[in-house]
DNA sequence: AGCGTGTAGTGGTCCGACCACTTTTGCATG
DNA sequence: CATGCAAAAGTGGTCGGACCACTACACGCT
């Protein structure tokens, strides 16, 4: 399967092995530095340009780090390095697409906070009853702070589970700009109290440290905002 | 007011944003052609090289693709195109990443499983029940082959959900060395037996078209093989 | 000993040439 | 006139070298 030769594969491609394969083999580990793009180039036999095209792949991947004059780094290899990129999805993403994110997020949302609920420090708790807070300041407060409070509620709540990786998948399925889209939304639509609600619902489940409760809230908040999302496609022609 | 220019940023990552811009803006489509690169790179007053450090980085992402000798193209933006890279995760990840991977499929596949209970069309359930019988192909049956006929087993699941999102980031999570991995291990362990029963549970839930029992099958099928990656990490020292 | 400054080394960018592949053109053939 | 194949034009792929921008470290000055 391996194929020695393997000249038919792209030069950059093979360079990307390579380095992956030091990565796997324990050659150079997670913070470390690699040799310089000249020295790595010369010793797998491919020009400096390829070797920059592997690292330029490497490091949108989250795998490489580059530091203009001190050297090429691994990065530290965790959840949230390798699963920035995946911010893309909910960037892009349109319609039938958004509706998908959406139906993830409700499988992952209720057993996430549930998991919270049971494993939340007392400084988790309190940031969250901040956000909170500031998600309520008045009728006055622009949207798109509201929006900001919002994302920053869900995804601390997220994060005091202690599951990095369901974190990092987490806050690259519910990206700013998808959120800010739906709070307008929710604006016109006069959901904005019933969303409120809610969250109150959430953040008591969480004090109180009842992981059923918890459970619930989350499922009728991602099924209200579903619901919604879905109304607006169906109007707006997705 | 600060600098128009923004001179600050690098090149290929200011050429990055051109080219994301004309997609967002509508002036390339999916699918569509992009035009050369030594064109783009004299429209953009970037050197080709690093027009081509951006092409790659978006090429990485998912977003383009390059046909030697044709082109470069924009992808169709299906949420398969852009979470490919999910997939470095699951290879790069060890040990208590390894478990937080397998905590969120605990939350993913008993949902998604009962999804396709209710969605899955009979030529799904075909595929299905095919891969199963390539499981249980006699004790001289390869371990790779084994490991193989597993994951297309559940990702087939996934994929009869209908929802490509899902599908793509449940494959993610799933990679082949990944499984790989699991299925050496179980050999060993010799819950091959077990893991065949969960198999043929799930499988006669879904004949059945039964959300709740299929729901129920994934979940002691995840719980099982999580509890003895568990056991052998604390073995082995994580 | 402390602190700038200079210098070597690194990634960043550009250029121009050539190779490999694909597509189109156009000529020769039936 | 239709057909098929070969030549040519166009495109991405690869290479090598040159120079710029930045960082880190060591040397020398105070």
């Amino acid at each position: 399967m391996s194929d020695p030769d393997g000249e038919r594969t792209p030069v950059p491609q093979r360079a990307v092995d390579r380095i992956k394969a030091m990565i796997a083999g324990g050659q150079v580990g997670p913070g470390e530095r690699l040799p310089t793009e000249r020295d790595l180039s010369a010793q797998l036999g491919v020009s400096r340009s390829s070797m920059r095209e592997a690292i330029r792949a490497l490091t949108t991947l989250g795998v490489l780090e580059s530091r203009h004059g001190a050297g090429v780094y691994v990065t530290a290899l965790r959840p949230a390095d390798l699963l920035e990129t995946f911010s893309v999805l909910a960037e892009v993403s349109q319609g039938r697409t958004l509706l998908e994110v959406l139906q993830v997020r409700r499988m992952l949302e209720p057993a996430a906070t549930a998991l919270a609920a049971a494993h939340a420090s007392d400084e988790d708790l309190d940031r969250i009853g901040a956000l909170l807070n500031r998600m309520e300041g008045g009728p006055d407060t622009v949207c798109t702070d509201t929006a900001t409070a919002d994302l920053g509620f869900h995804q601390t709540i997220v994060a005091s589970t202690g599951n990095a990786t369901l974190a990092a998948i987490h806050d690259g399925l519910s990206s700013h700009t998808f959120n800010a889209r739906v709070w307008a939304g929710h604006r016109e639509a006069g959901l904005t109290a019933k969303l409120r609600e809610d969250h109150q619902r959430i953040h008591e489940a969480l004090v109180a440290r009842d992981p059923d409760a918890a459970r619930a809230a989350a499922t009728v908040h991602v099924l209200r905002v579903e619901r919604w999302l879905s109304a607006d496609l169906a109007v707006t022609g997705n």
